[in-house]
DNA sequence: GTCGTGATGCGCT
DNA sequence: GCGCATCACGACC
């Protein structure tokens, strides 16, 4: 169930805090991708939390931000609710949702949905994936599904051609799991910044690996 | 089922 | 030049 009366003021308000504090707001949110191919839309499962640079009040080693702003990661630094996309790997989109307050640059990396609307185009987009429950298990997974790249970074998810329906209450505490990011190295610990969380149980959340260590 | 590895190109030091 | 906020596929259990 989504809150439709919700308009975008009143999801921005809420994007604007702590990622940590939003997460439970942006899982089971559904967020719509309009293209000429059509409409994808996916409930978002599995989100991980990064902050600002360090120089802020709220360093974080493994985000792109850490060194400052630079010109692929100023959509981080903007206002909430608009979308980072950055290509990784050689081969990779993944997104992010924008959170906090103007001028912080904190966000929400998608890791994982389900496919809610427009399940053709997203198979058609990847056509790998041998069952709906893969299609947007990963964060390379989801934003190829909905068709995003990075033209798409910096642009407005709560304006066309995206939409953004937050859940009319944020997740319980109990549906809510948590652990270490993924992938993400060098953090003194994979421990020590616990922030991935996803919706306990879900078929569609990706398999867990931890991060490789890059030392020793 | 799990594990290891190659693909592939951009951003940043 | 190096290192990735990854995925898919093949070997093996």
């Amino acid at each position: 169930m989504t809150s439709h009366d919700a308009g975008p003021d009143a999801i921005r308000a809420v994007l604007s805090g702590d990622p940590r504090d939003v997460a439970p707001h942006l899982l089971g949110a559904v967020l719509s991708h309009h293209s000429p191919e059509g409409t994808v839309a996916i409930r978002v499962t599995e989100v991980e939390a990064y902050l600002g640079p360090r120089d802020s009040a709220q360093p974080d080693p493994g985000s792109h931000t850490y060194g400052g702003r630079t010109a692929r990661n100023a959509p981080m630094f903007g206002p909430a609710g608009h979308l980072y996309v950055y290509f990784t790997y050689g081969m990779h989109y993944c997104s992010n949702i924008v959170c906090g307050p103007d001028g912080v640059a904190s966000g929400l990396l998608l890791r994982a949905g389900e496919v809610v609307a427009g399940y053709a185009l997203a198979q058609s987009r990847r056509p790998a994936s041998r069952s709906r429950t893969d299609l947007a298990s990963g964060p390379a997974r989801l934003a190829s599904a909905l068709g995003l790249t990075t033209a798409d970074s910096g642009r407005d998810a709560l304006a066309e051609p995206f939409r953004l329906e937050l859940p009319s209450a944020p997740a319980a505490e109990s549906a809510v799991a948590n652990g270490p990011r993924v992938g993400v190295a060098g953090e003194g610990g994979s421990d020590s910044y616990p922030w991935r969380y996803w919706l306990a149980g879900d078929p569609t959340v990706s398999r867990y690996k931890a991060a490789r260590s890059r030392a020793v």
